[in-house]
Formats: C-alpha cells, structure tokens, sequence
DNA sequence: CATGAATGAGAATTCATTCAT
DNA sequence: AATGAATGAATTCTCATTCAT
C-alpha cells in the first residue's frame, strides 16, 4: 500500500487553497523516491534556515534535482510545507495512537505517548526543528492548518484522561480542555528547549519525570493538604 | 521618567547588530509618539499578517505615515521587532517580577505570576499574537536574542519554587529545570489556544485551574496512592 | 567688491539648467559665511566620499548646519558641485593668468603656470581631489560645464605658446591644440597620481622636471638628429 | 579557448569584495552570448548617463532581458563594472603589449603602443567614454582597482624608455615615474578630448605627432641651444 | 519527466528636497 | 533665516514560478 493514499485529499484547508497531496503514482519508485528526496531536502533545509528564508534553489540543490523539478512534485513552496505536515509529519502523530493503546491504564497509556513522542523528534531532528517551529506560525496564520495535527493529538490525550477518570487515577475536577494544553505545552516546551539549546542530551530521558510532574503536580501536599486550602 | 531608559542598550544580541533602542528623545513628545505610532502599527501589522509576510509599507500606512519615516526610529524591519521584544514585551515582563513579590507564599506567588501573564496578554491580543509567535521563531533563528526575556521568565518561576521548596510547599523530587519548563510550556499553550481559537473567552479565568494544576498535576491520589498502583 | 560677483551669472550650462551663484547678499557678512561654511564642508566631503556617495545630511553635519539649510544657499547638491567649479575653482585658474604674465619668456611662462597649478591644488587637497575627480565626470556628462575652466587654462597655454613660436624657442611644425593637450594632460595626470598615491610627496618639486620634458621631450637626440630621421 | 579564461580571478580587490569574473561557461553559447550582451549594453548604458546615473532597468532593456536576469551574469551593479575592467578593457590592454614587441627600437615600439592604444579607444567609443571616466573614478575610490590596468601601462612605458635609453635613443636625465605619467597623462587628455568633443575626427592620427611631442618636446633649439639662454 | 535560464513582481531601503514651526 | 522631521520617488536586488528545450 502506498505511503500517500492515507492522507490523499484528506487536507482541505484554508490558506493552503490548491495544495493537494500529490498522487501516490501508481507506484511508479522513481517518482516516489524523488518526492521523498525532494520533501526530506526541503526539511534539512528549513530546519536549519527557517522556512521563509530558506529558498526552493537550495532545496533543490539539497535534493540534487533542479529548481524545476520541485513544482512538478510541489505545487509551490507552501505545499512542501504542507505536505511536511500532512503526510511526514502526520504519519508520526498516527503512530502515536497505537503506542498508546499498548498500554493498559491512563499513566502508562501517557507515559507511552510522552515517550513516543519525544523518542520520535529525537530520532529526526530536522522533522523535530521545522516542526516545532513552524507549527505555531502555521496556526496563527492558516487558521485550520495545523489544527487537525494539534486536534489529533490532543484527541488521544483526552480519551487517555477520560479512561483515568474512569479508572480512578486522573482527577475529575478539572476542565479537560485545559489539562490537554497543560500536557502539550510542556512536551512542546520541553522539545524547544532541546532544540534551541542544541540537541544535545538525551530528551527522552525527559520522558518519565515529565509525566510525574503531570499527574503529581510539583505540589508537596497530598491530597488531604488541597483540602485545608 | 522616560519609559525607554530602563532598557536603553541593554541588548547586544547575535543577529540583531546594530539595532538599538531609540534615545528617550528628551521628552520630546512628538517624536515619541510616532515612535510609539510606528511600534503599535506594527505590532498591529505583525499579527495580522505575520512578521515576514507583513511590509513596511502595510506598517506605514497602518501607522499613517510614509515608508520612509519608519527608518527614522528603526533601523530596518528586523528592528522593528527587535524593538518590539527588547522595549514593548520587556516592560511587561518586568513587571511580573513586582507581582511575584506582593504574594507571600509560592503558591499564591505562581498564581499572581500566572494571572499577570495572561492578564497582560489578554489586554493586549496584538502583543500576545506577535510576541506567542514570533518569540519561538526568534529563539531558532537568534541564538540570543529572545532568550533573555524567556530566561528572567524562567528565573521568577525558579525562584517561586525554591521558596516553595523550603517552604515545604513544593517537592524537592524533581529537576527544577524541567518544572520551569513545564510551567512556561503550559501557560504558552493555554494562550496560544486561546489566540488561534480567536480571542474570544476570557484567559484569566484560565490561571485558577491552571495553577491548580500545576500543583497537584492531574493524578487523583496522593503518592502513596500511586505507588499501591 | 564681493568674491562672487566676478562670476554671477556667467555660466549658462547645459544639464545644470537653474545652477546660479547666490546673489553676493549686499556684504551680509554672516549670509556669505554660510555658503563658504558649506561649499567648504562639501568639498571636504566630497573628497573624502565622492560626489555621488556623499550625502546631504553629511555635508550639513560637516558643515555644522541643517540639512535644510543647505537649500537656502544652493539651489540643490548638484548647484553645489557647480558653485564649486564656477566660484571656487574658478578663481584659483583666473589666478594662473596673472602669474604667468610675470614671467617674460615662454619657457618661464610655463614654468610658472605649472608651478602654481601644482602649488594650488597642494595647498588644497580637498580641492585637487574633487577637482580632479569630478571635473572628468561633469566634462563627459554636461556637455559644456567644466569646458569653460579647460579652455581657459588651454588659452593660457596657448599664448605661451604663441609667443614661444614668436620669440622662437617653441618648435611652430606641430599643431598646437595637440601641444595644448599634450601640457594639460600631462600635468594632471602628475596630480592624478599624487592625489591617488596619497598626497604624500612635495607635488611642486615635479614642475621643473615636468617642464623640461615639455620642452625637451624625452628623445636624446638634438635638431641634426631629428632631422635625420 | 575561452577568452575568459585568461582572467579568471585573477582580481582581488579592495572594494570589489565578491566580484568575480564568471566561468567561462563550458563555451556554452548562449550564455557566453548573454554575458557579453548585458556587457556591452551596461557599457553602451554606462556611457550615456555615466555608471552612476544608469539604473539596472535602463541597462537590462537595453539588453533586452529582464532585470533579473542580469543577476545570473553578474554579482551586482558594481561587478559590471568590474567585469568591463578586469575583463573587457583588460584583454584591450593585454594586447597593447604584443603590439608593441613588434617593433625595434624605443620610438617606434611607442608610437605602435600609442597608435594602438588611440585605435583600440577609436574602435570602440562607449568603452573609450567609460574607461576613461569611470577609470579615475574607480582610481580615487577603489585603491587598488584600476591600479593594475594602469600599473600595467606605465610598465609597458617604462620598458620602452629603459631600451631606449640603452640604445641611446632617449635621455637618461629624468625621473622615468615622471617621463611614464607624462605620456599616459597625454594620451589620456587626447582621448579625453576626442570623446568630449564628440567622437568626430580620426583619433589615430594624432599618434605620430604625438609621439613626436614625447621625444622632441615643444623645444625649439636642441639642448645646447637651451643652455645659451 | 527533467532541466535551469529567464522572468518580473515585489520588498527593503536611501536620500534629495520640502515646509511647518 | 534656520531647522530637521517628514516625505515618497527611485533603485537595487531577490526569488518563486514558468516554460522552451
């Protein structure tokens, strides 16, 4: 099965009016291969420029093809981006579901998604530069865009609080919405921080640590402690 | 006091050389006020469109003077912003620092800094759209430039926790440096949201349920409980 | 009687259409201060930048005026290169007639033209500098201008050389407005070189020497020789 | 062989930081033909409003391409510039050299550089009206620039002299630095005049009255006869 | 499909000149 | 007269995109 048909025409998308996941090619490998040696060039190059001052000529060196070559694949600069987004990064936030489903209860269910998520931008750390970095812009900008991604994610976050809630182990006085935001910003902060500070350590050791201080807070009290206030 | 002085000079930062603040202009009010005319055009400009999207044009007409009475009080686009971060954002940062110091314990300490946060972005979308998202681009493109803001960010929010540590308030089980992280990473997420989704609820609401869960995270039981899991 | 009125009104030149002297100003002794202030401050800058690179707002700073000042005693920048030629320049060639008429033989005619043409633009480099720098440009491109200075001085040349072919000790089988040239030529090309190699020698040493090749030439050979070719 | 192999970097220059002369193209034609097509058009443009006053615009329809596409031919402005000196103009002078191994003695080998020089300038007017109005520009500007085509002339010259004054054909009782910038100083106001005077009468046969005002001067009597006065 | 030269719209920036004070 | 802030026309240069080969 074809990489692309997962997604193919799944994106309709303000802003981004005309980009289309390209056609899977009937598996033709050559057209294939160029694809992914043009998408994979255009995030080694964003990542280490930044989108807007990263030009289509040095992808195209990067890629070895011409500037050319690029819009046959692309239907223009945008679209390489979103393609980055809906396909290659999509396709690592779909894996994420079934990381999750590996485990039985709410913490593990977590403490898997944290892992697999830190674990899969460490393991691409140019994916993980362009990623973190142009996700907001993208948002702010392209009002839907990246929100399907964002919504995704915070998706399965929500059925890993409601099951504990369920189970007992995740409280039930908090709006859900905003406990969601409070575990993705953390990731995302905690993300940036390695990438700005060079990628240097390992970050999934954050893993762990980072899920205790989401279901135990950084408050010493128990629970007995909340109650007095 | 002219309000410039504080921070007159006090960034010499990699990517920024030669921009700098605008002398206080003695007083002179006409001159600060288009200085001010100029900044808040832009700022205006900036989250509409995006920095890089956004012209010197656009800006001028926003701020209803010609393209070239901008590079009277900036050097170059880049200094807009810069000007933006180094001057604008600045002062409101700093003032989180006096919030801090009229609460007596941690808790309610993060709570006043929280609360202020997303007070001063919510009184200011524009400033909380530009500076949301161009603040994280600056980190991956600047090297220096934004981090001293999100530093002295960091070092209130460390500071709360060390009193809260001796206080006994606060745990002593976990790398501060990961903890600041998680608090920042969380407010940001919460604002951003709440600017992608369209400035339409009020964020301060927001700062209660956020701190509470900070402190006691999203676990139902105390540790003791946990550990029987 | 004022310096300027000698020339007023004089030139009437082609691409520097509405390019007059300023009105003498009846005595007004501060008036004519400014304009020498700034014609000074212009040609300083002028050498140091070149006309083209050198801006307004430098000339007014050199000259410790505002830039709007600067239009209250020249039409615009280009008027300043013209007042600089037609005044200022100008009545350091008108000086060269009287100083050759104090020699009686052409010979020392000639050697006093060379020698106070090398001994003026020494004393002023900043002028020696824009004189010969700009002059070149403003022959090519304005048609007549500068001509007026070059012919003069060619007509000085040219007497001498009349009555060196009079009293015979100028050979009369050339034609003279190549001999003209040839002198002209030769001299700034001496000064073209001290100003390029950095004013650093003693310029008029080079007229004897220079006026010996003028009348000797460079050949070996006496008359008999030359006529044996 | 390419005719821009000779050159090829062989230019580095203060002033002209970047500017490099382009591959020769493989003898790619085509490009070849644009080169030297924006070439020529800059130096017919160049000649007209003066390098200064010529925009890229004028330039690129005088070509006949787009503006950007002078771009893909030459760095900048400046590198046109730079290219008419270090390639065009420089492959004129190279040639000087061979012209005037071509004779025997001194006097001739000067009037062959001589006659050459005005022909090459006469063939080719807008290269004459750039050359040697820009030329003492980029000579006050640039410090080295220029120096090297110039440098390479009064070599030419000094040779000349140097033989001649073995064979005893010219005078060994000057400065030859003085005797070179002498002769140059002279053609170059012949050319001077020529071109501002309009390009009207043949050029080249000012070469031998020329050359005879080098080696007999505008002296009447042989040297004794000096002597007596 | 692939190429890469050519295009030209668009953007930042400069600076001579004006004019209200 | 003097000022200098404001103007906006003009210019250089970039780069996404096209299209003939």
């Amino acid at each position: 099965m074809n990489l692309h048909s997962l997604n193919e025409g799944s994106f309709i998308i303000q802003g981004f009016t005309g980009c289309v996941i390209k056609k899977p090619d009937k598996s033709n490998k050559s057209n294939n291969d160029k694809y992914h040696q043009i998408l994979n060039a255009a995030i080694k190059v964003f990542a280490e420029q930044g989108y807007h001052k990263a030009t289509i000529s040095q992808v195209a060196r990067e890629a070895g093809v011409a500037d050319g070559t690029i819009y046959i694949y692309f239907k223009n600069k945008a679209d390489i981006l979103f393609n980055f987004f809906s396909y290659k990064t999509r396709r690592v936030f779909d894996r994420f579901k079934g990381e999750v489903e590996e485990a039985e209860h709410a913490e593990d269910k977590l403490r898997n998604l944290i892992r697999r998520h830190l674990g899969e931008f460490q393991r691409d750390p140019n994916m993980a530069v362009v990623f973190q970095r142009e996700a907001l812009q993208a948002r702010y900008i392209d009002e839907a865009y990246i929100k399907d991604i964002t919504k995704m994610y915070l998706d399965i976050v929500g059925d890993i609080i409601d099951q504990g809630q369920k189970e007992g182990s995740i409280r039930k006085d908090f709006q859900s919405g905003l406990a969601k935001r409070f575990i993705l910003g953390a990731v995302n902060e905690v993300i940036n921080t390695w990438v700005v500070t060079g990628i240097k350590y390992d970050l999934v050791t954050m893993a762990d640590p980072l899920v205790d201080l989401y279901f135990r807070g950084i408050g010493a009290g128990g629970r007995e402690m909340q109650k007095e206030n």
